[in-house]
DNA sequence: CGCTCATTTCACAAACTTGTGAAGTTAAGG
DNA sequence: CCTTAACTTCACAAGTTTGTGAAATGAGCG
């Protein structure tokens, strides 16, 4: 791989954790992230991450405790040396999509206690029991959807 | 409406501001937008909102700038006074999500152009490729979700 | 036309967040 | 067991964000 080439794919990690990062991510969590997507086996040691970032060893600690806490990395120690690598969980955006299912279930519980609380004959309750209704929709659609995407994978015999 | 029961109105729209929060929305602008869906017209004056939640007529003017751009609020001169209202849209969930659908179309772009960087014989490469495919399914599915989700709607005969 | 009230803009203080260096902890390997 | 490499924690400086008061803008209404 050519320095030119090292350069394009830096460019597009920074990009791509960019697109995260506006979309609420943490900064350095994304940047982990997007290192890790771009690597050859979806797994890197702390040193690795810190050089090709450009940032301590600090900050790489306090992005996997993130990463790992929302269930999108895991932790192996490589066996033989006292270095760690954190790995990319396989099927990724199927198991990233079933955690937001919990949070519109708590979403949807929020919104159910509020539509009690305004009455069912008010425009406000109604309203904001469509809304519970809308997220329970979207659980039972999401939960459907992520279905289909892994038929779909062991179709072509893939991973996710 | 009792006092108790503006209280427990209240306690709601805090709560739900805070998960609205909590998944990356801005504090004010969550806060403005719950208690819109809570009132009874689903619209509220400037005066109103800054004496509900107790925040500077600036702090409203901040949100609703917010709201508006990302179309989940309109403003509506009423007619007869100098006074705004400003009213939540009535399809407001089909139409936030639909907006996300362009996220997602950006984000796809980036996989995409990183899974060419990366090269399809690699398999960094190919888990990127892989992303993108799945954002694109995504895309799809959320689209016909939406259509069942307005159909739903239409069969009872309500808005969203 | 100009007054007045509603909203917006602006500068700033306070609070929070972020990333670092350095000290602390842990555990592999002698 | 002691050394040392690898990771984590901590305190802090820098930078950012947030919400405010006050001044500016603008639009109804007489």
């Amino acid at each position: 791989m050519t320095r030119s080439d090292e350069e394009a794919v830096s460019r597009f990690v920074e990009r791509f954790a960019a697109e995260m990062t506006e979309a609420g991510m943490q900064r350095m969590a994304a940047r982990v992230f997007a290192a890790l997507l771009a690597s050859e086996n979806a797994s890197l040691t702390s040193a690795e991450l810190a050089e090709q970032l450009v940032i301590s060893p600090a900050a790489v600690s306090g992005a996997i405790r993130y990463l790992t806490q929302v269930g999108m990395v895991a932790r192996e120690r490589e066996p033989g040396t006292r270095r760690e690598r954190y790995v990319l969980h396989n099927e990724i955006w199927y198991e990233t999509f079933t955690r937001r299912d919990q949070i519109l279930t708590r979403w949807e519980k929020v919104l159910r206690e509020g539509a009690d609380t305004l009455g069912p004959d008010t425009a406000a309750g109604a309203r904001t029991a469509e809304t519970a209704d809308f997220f329970a929709f979207l659980q039972d659609e999401m939960t459907s959807m992520l279905d289909r995407w892994r038929e779909r994978k062991e179709a072509r015999g893939a991973q996710s």
